[in-house]
DNA sequence: AATTGAGCGAGAACGATTATCATTATCTTG
DNA sequence: CAAGATAATGATAATCGTTCTCGCTCAATT
């Protein structure tokens, strides 16, 4: 049988995505296609990804990692309440950088930014009470 | 036996901390004190202050968790190659927010700040061979 | 056809975090 | 001060995301 490409496939599954996504809900999402790929796999090819420089890497502060492509560099406003992550229109990096006095020389080869908060949606709702879900920082 | 006041020990040794610290670390340190406290309750009162607002949680690209104290609310500079992080002086935030524009009302609670490269030490050495420490984002 | 090597999937292993539970200190109320 | 209620604790088990291991398969080469 043929070998399919799972590469191309994930990094056409990655581009579709509106959010940053989790290696997890990648796999889940691609065995759902029908597709018949490991668990291993995503991460095997997710991790050659990230050392090319195709991926970025969002940390969340509850540790799991969420990923999507680095071809168009974005960041995210990210709602703790139902956890939409919301796309900044541009990164204010470079402007922002002109700014910053480092302590020491240092050259910086990424970085990140992530905004938390409230989005529209959940800014009127009343506070959460069973406090079920993984709350805020 | 009078109970020892874990909370306020866990306080004072993230204050004495130099950079964030992961929940393991602190419950090693901790432990090599001398002091007897379990693990679940470093967890436990982590968590508590990170409810109250008093904890900055840096989500490492591997994982892991690193918790400082958020009285003063740092950034910080992380060298990919000797993990060592470097505080920058101030929070650039207020400054950067004015110029932002979200694409829908949004109420930022707190922010998170990460610059990924190399400190002044590491940047004239080789390129590492073996490979061995989980590698840039 | 035989050989070699890279890629694969299933599952074990691992590390950080969270949940469970019996125990114990502290607090309340009488 | 006694007695029951409450909250905190530590050891351990369980969970979850990620990485490792290993036998297997496919494809290129000889």
């Amino acid at each position: 049988m043929a070998r399919p490409d799972h590469r191309r496939l994930i990094l056409e599954t990655l581009q579709k995505q509106e959010q940053p996504i989790s290696a997890q809900a990648l796999f889940a999402q691609l065995r759902q296609q029908g597709q018949t790929i490991g668990l291993a796999t995503v991460y095997r090819i997710l991790s050659h990804l990230r050392r090319e420089g195709l991926l970025c890497c969002h940390g969340q502060p509850e540790g799991e990692i969420l990923y999507s492509l680095a071809e168009h560099h974005y960041h995210y406003l990210t709602c703790i309440r139902c956890r939409r992550m919301i796309r900044l229109p541009a990164c204010p990096w470079q402007e922002w950088e002109k700014t910053l006095k480092f302590p020491e020389p240092f050259q910086v080869l990424y970085h990140e930014l992530q905004l938390f908060g409230l989005c529209h949606l959940c800014q009127g709702l009343p506070k959460e009470v069973g406090g079920s879900k993984t709350p805020l920082q």
